[in-house]
DNA sequence: AATGAATGAGCTTTCATTCAT
DNA sequence: GATGAATGAAAGCTCATTCAT
């Protein structure tokens, strides 16, 4: 017996067709609300399921607010897949450039959600148990980054004396500060060309360096 | 009757004695439970005053939690103000990790705070429309920081190229970043130590580049 | 000013006023519908009291109960006070039966809420932990009609077999499983004078026993 | 497609199996936890059956109980039933002891069952009228017990004052309560020893009775 | 018949807020 | 003003019951 079109909205099966409603429902709600005031019956009836349902897929509310930042994280890895394949091309600073904006959307996204933990000490730390367990975190962008420049270290497109972790932390931390001054600032409506425009500032910031002998070639012949 | 001596601790009158240890309890709280879990009979009880006197010096909880916040933000610190004061002074390198060791303790102390604001939209948005009323902000630690480094500029000991208020951004950012990931990952215990070693490290990244060419005699001593 | 007459509808503090009104909500609900049946809303609505006030005097719904169960056994005491002031008087038999009366009395209310406790081990494990804490329970109605028992032994007028103990239990057990029928079989609703009789034939059972030469001639006279 | 055999494990028709397994299950449950803990998933899991297969058995929740109550209570000990072999046999104290041994291990089982019943006044209601219209209850017992009494009466081995039903209701009452004691006190593990040793006692205090004239040879022989 | 995912009413409990004192 | 008992709306969560498969 054919079952009408309608009910056949999702591809997948129902159960796992639920479970990412809820997750979707939640995220957008997150950024719009804030976490303290999403309440479970918001969830349910954002991803018009039954508030009950929530408890098939997640143990509690804490465990899909879990859920939900994993879902996210779950993205990071891919974001930065491409920049080895950049050792040798073009040039540090664009190759860094391009990193920084992959990492800024990222950001971007995860800004609303990391913060909100804040609001949560015990959610907070639940969430930190199982992102140390999984050994999630920025520890693995820094990593690929720090790489990257370390490669490029050897093949003298960056300066030896240069610490590439702390480069790579540095970049990190303004792309995350500029995504967190936008949702703060801006309410998330900061425009993205202005954000991008910062960011490009900030690595040509970090390939020049302040010291007054720093003038090389190639850097003069980029202004 | 004539109240005891005793109970006459505060030389204020005890309406402002009242409110202002309400907010010295808040922020107290804030800090050490998240914005999501202090309850106003927490408040009271901290601030060792009855539950009801909130609502005489505070329309609603909302409006106390604002107080706290933006008392807190602006909660400047004053050692920036004497950055002028090294123009010319020491190395650049060395003026810039003290100033960037006394914004770390004020963004570790405002994390809590301004990241809690995410779990409440709607208080987000209240702070933010103060913030910009009262125009606060990082803009004026970044325009301290970048003036200097402009002075600094006309004195030679800092690159033509490089562009102050992108400089004084990326400090600060990696200055909250490190705060913010101390919280995160190590719940606020994180050692100040290395979390100073860190920010020395960072300025140095910014002061030496990435230029292979960057290599000066004086970089090449500190080294 | 004068409060209105309306107002003052209690003597006592309105506090005191309240807490009474629910553990007397509670105690007529836990008869007429059974503890897993009684929700807090019912309570509140039958004490007519916010429902938020339970929590003001009580630590938790499980509190409540607990309340409710020591407030019955509380009079418990004062049912035997009077018995030792009949040693030597009147005929044991008679002495005996009075003190069934009450006690049937008292576990008559009680059947309904003790047995409910067995619906819910958890609320059960705490009000045996609070009983073993205080020492309640049958102990003492027993140990006072024992002591009553004894003294009538060295009176003579009780067989210097008889174990006071033992009896004791008995009769309690027979008031005690009178009232748990009547409330069984009958609702609740056995007619008093119906359990009232075999009570009273339950004591002359245990004064005349059952071996064959205790026909003695009181027993027949009574007869 | 032909089922496995090894899926075939009773002989049984699958319908009637899932049936027994139900109450089994609940039986287990409803002794261990309380009729107001147990829940349709907590029965469908300890049967191995899916939860919706108890709506095809059983009308409701409400049913099942009742099912399993009344099974229960219908599980009458045969040890009764060789009660009248022991006419004229033995001492009338040793049989008395020997049934009262038995009824204990009966109405240990009981106890939690028919004391759960009084949380819910409905389903209380419901046992009640079925066990009226099949006549169960203790009304068997005592009567077994009291026709044993009386023939005992007539060979004059209990004395002809005794009134037969009045002792049997009593021994009953001692053995019930004695249970309910040790679910109470104890939590169901008062130690049968201790539990067997007062109902001998009971039993003895009723043979030898309170009126000091009743010391015969046969108790003082025995003592 | 059997399943178990889905439902949603209803539970206990919390907490910002009010108001009689 | 100051108090804190009282309020009651609303939260997170459970669980008897249904129904498409």
């Amino acid at each position: 017996m054919a079952r009408p079109a309608a009910a056949r909205v999702s591809s997948r099966s129902p159960a796992i067709d639920q479970r990412e409603k809820l997750i979707g429902a939640t995220e957008r709600l997150l950024c719009s609300q804030g976490l303290g005031c999403v309440t479970t019956r918001d969830i349910a009836r954002a991803a018009k399921v039954a508030e009950g349902a929530l408890y098939h897929h997640f143990q509690d509310k804490a465990e899909l607010m879990l859920s939900v930042v994993l879902h996210q994280l779950g993205d990071f890895p891919e974001v930065l897949q491409s920049l080895p394949m950049q050792i040798g091309q073009n040039t540090v600073q664009k190759n860094l450039e391009r990193v920084l904006e992959s990492a800024f959307a990222f950001h971007f996204r995860i800004v609303p959600l990391v913060c909100s933990l804040f609001a949560d000490q015990e959610l907070l730390a639940r969430v930190r148990k199982m992102m140390n367990e999984r050994s999630m975190g920025p520890a693995r962008s820094t990593s690929v980054i720090s790489a990257y420049l370390r490669a490029e270290q050897q093949l003298g497109r960056v300066a030896p004396a240069a610490v590439p972790e702390t480069v790579a932390n540095l970049m990190l931390a303004a792309s995350f500060n500029t995504a967190l001054g936008d949702h703060f600032f801006h309410g998330g409506s900061g425009g993205e060309a202005k954000a991008h425009r910062r960011l490009r500032e900030a690595v040509r910031a970090l390939v020049i360096g302040l010291s007054p002998k720093n003038e090389t070639k190639r850097s003069r012949e980029k202004r």
